[in-house]
DNA sequence: TGCCTGATTGCCT
DNA sequence: GGCAATCAGGCAA
């Protein structure tokens, strides 16, 4: 049902390609206490020129390092002094894209995601970057885990591929007009304030 | 050294 | 619909 695990040739491509193509795909935690995954159903590109609203836009620093790591890489950040969110590293090693993960359909281990986010209705679960994390258990802990083994990856899911919708990104001020947000089309799952239209 | 801001969420009115 | 919570990086002084 998860098909196979991704291999690092798949993200090695243009960000906003990449962005697109993980929809649909599924995010695996295997943790001592069992397995957590989810099927993705809402991304955003966050590229390296011309994108001032991405972190790699000022060079590199030690926060963002691993942005700048093998495609492949998990990227994960703390936001607002609260929140975690996760990241798939993109493009080629060096140039600072990735692709956020914004919201996943709960597939298994959701008791596991119900006690971490406190109990919440389970579309909830998962609806949002800082949510995501928190039903997966992922912080800075986390940063710079390559997805390609280990504990924490990505699965190829099924071979029907979700109809895509983009639109512009949420939450930010700068380049917020690019349609860099990618959606499953009509997904009860994506979070989104307030998708236009869809 | 200090101030300001942010790829968010959830609680309050 | 508004706004506080909470903290590290980036930049000005």
């Amino acid at each position: 049902m998860r098909g196979r695990r991704l291999p690092r040739s798949f993200f090695e491509a243009p960000t906003e390609l990449l962005a697109r193509e993980l929809l649909g795909r599924i995010l695996v935690r295997r943790e001592p206490g069992g397995l957590v995954a989810g099927r993705i159903v809402e991304t955003e590109a966050y590229l390296a020129e011309g994108d001032p609203a991405s972190h790699s836009h000022r060079g590199e620093t030690a926060r963002n390092r691993s942005m700048f790591g093998r495609p492949g890489t998990a990227y994960v950040y703390l936001i607002y002094g609260m929140h975690h969110c996760l990241n798939v590293v993109s493009a080629g090693e060096g140039r600072g894209e990735a692709v956020l993960i914004r919201a996943l359909e709960p597939l298994e281990g959701q008791d596991r995601m119900r006690e971490r986010r406190g109990g919440v209705a389970d579309r909830e679960l998962c609806r949002g970057p800082g949510r995501l994390a928190q039903a997966l258990g992922l912080t800075r802990e986390h940063d710079g885990l390559d997805l390609c083994r280990g504990e924490l990856g990505l699965w190829s899911g099924g071979a029907e591929r979700p109809a895509v919708v983009a639109t512009p990104r949420v939450g930010i001020r700068l380049a917020a007009e690019l349609p860099l947000r990618f959606v499953v089309a009509g997904s009860r799952w994506a979070s989104g304030p307030r998708h236009p239209g869809a």
